[in-house]
DNA sequence: GCCGAGTATTGATCTGGATCAGGTTTCGCG
DNA sequence: CGCGAAACCTGATCCAGATCAATACTCGGC
């Protein structure tokens, strides 16, 4: 369906004011004239096949990249071989920040399907912060974000069980889906249990064995790579005892 | 004896041109009259006892803190009352980027010893690293480390030993003792075996019979707070086959 | 439409580290 | 200096989740 294609093209190289994504990204709180100049210097480039890198381990650092459409996984590669999850990147999320300290990214960026970013070219923004106070405020905004977000997970890694840990990852899908205007109780997950796992700090098994569980209960209702959450109550609950991370959990009514 | 007491004060107001710890902090890469534009928006407090706060859990973030002589321990609070630290910070490590988000504090910090900080308030500083470039990319860089140190605790967490948490979290602050001047195998630990072993995800018994057990290999020598690295490889040799992060652990010759 | 490799489920077993419990050392403080 | 509360150490037990193993499903590619 070439027709098809025309139009999700189109679609990619919307510009940042007409941008469904503006308010979770860059130009939260610019006025037209400051997003402007921030829309001359991305660049929109063709969409990633499955599996293809944005970069790797190592790479130069020159860009930081927005999630567009689709999602990007981020990991490391540990010496042996295998590979840990350091995060999945929804649409309106920012990847690469790693790479600011030394000029170098430290860990992987793949497409887990079809995905469309936007690129950043980090010398040209800094240009722009410098000139932009709210462009440079948001920016630091997102940076400090990055940093709660994973102290919120080293915490949940420290001392939470297995259940509990599931819980917390699919309660954050589902915020992160609501706010970009999908369904916070129905989604499909773009990552294998492999991943999920290699995420949480937990065997492939164990999430296979909790999903079933939480299907049992009738908490969830999972379908292979589809997620319907049937009882998101209960889902809170076990995170009753959680630190503060919670209420940035929470799905606003 | 007063007399030690005002030399130790008047250390304590160095301007940042004669910090020893400017290398390490926001005036890398500044001018000298940068410098002097920074130093002049940064507040020098009295030091802080044992156990008292800099900010708590939802206080509003008005500043940023460079912790000059000391430790600083920032931890969250659990619904149950028990509390999850969440980091160590020594001199010239910057505490606070977590309130930049959304202008409040998602953790406490509180000294672990008496402590002297650098107080940022932060809406100066976004005015001056509009001003001074080279500032705002030092602010940026600090804040991509955050993330980076973050994201390797993240895998440490997530996938290691016991036995590996406590040798990266040793060699973690062998590397930034030595960086600060202080010997990189022989130092004091200003946190409890209950605090550590709440960092690294670990019950309290555990982290003292690692210590008893790594004394038994001849690895260190333990006395109480004071700790020998006797055996530097060994602990390297732990963490042999685990993530990226170890090129950053390493001491340079 | 079928084949084969990846992905997921389910069961059985094993173990690292939590938890519980006791005793000892250290240290701040009156 | 001595008292009490922390902090620390050590031993015994237990269990959540890893690991091992076998089978079932899915889906992309020819």
């Amino acid at each position: 369906m070439p027709k098809n294609k025309v139009v999700s093209l189109n679609k990619l190289k919307v510009a940042c004011k007409n941008c469904g994504l503006a308010k979770l990204c860059l130009p939260l709180g610019l006025d037209s004239g400051d997003i402007d100049q921030l829309d001359a210097i991305v660049q929109r480039n063709r969409p990633l096949h499955r599996g293809s890198h944005i970069f790797q381990t190592g790479d130069v650092f020159h860009s930081l990249y927005v999630v567009k459409t689709g999602t990007i996984k981020t990991y490391t590669q540990c010496p042996n071989g295998s590979e840990q999850v350091v995060g999945f990147h929804l649409p309106g999320e920012v990847v690469g920040l790693d790479g600011i300290e030394c000029d170098k990214h430290l860990c992987s960026a793949k497409a887990l399907e079809t995905t469309a970013v936007c690129e950043v070219p980090f010398a040209r923004l800094e240009e722009l912060t410098s000139a932009i106070p709210g462009l440079q405020h948001q920016l630091f905004r997102l940076m400090s974000r990055e940093i709660t977000k994973e102290t919120s997970l080293m915490v949940l890694l420290g001392k939470s069980t297995a259940e509990e840990r599931l819980a917390a990852f699919l309660l954050s899908l589902s915020v992160r889906f609501h706010n970009r205007g999908f369904s916070p109780v129905e989604f499909n997950l773009s990552m294998s249990r492999q991943e999920i796992g290699s995420y949480l700090g937990l065997a492939l098994e164990t999430v296979s064995r909790l999903f079933t569980h939480f299907q049992d209960e009738k908490t969830l209702l999972v379908d292979r790579k589809h997620i319907e959450i049937l009882n998101m109550d209960q889902l809170y609950n076990l995170l009753s005892n959680q630190t503060t991370c919670l209420d940035r959990l929470r799905v606003p009514n």
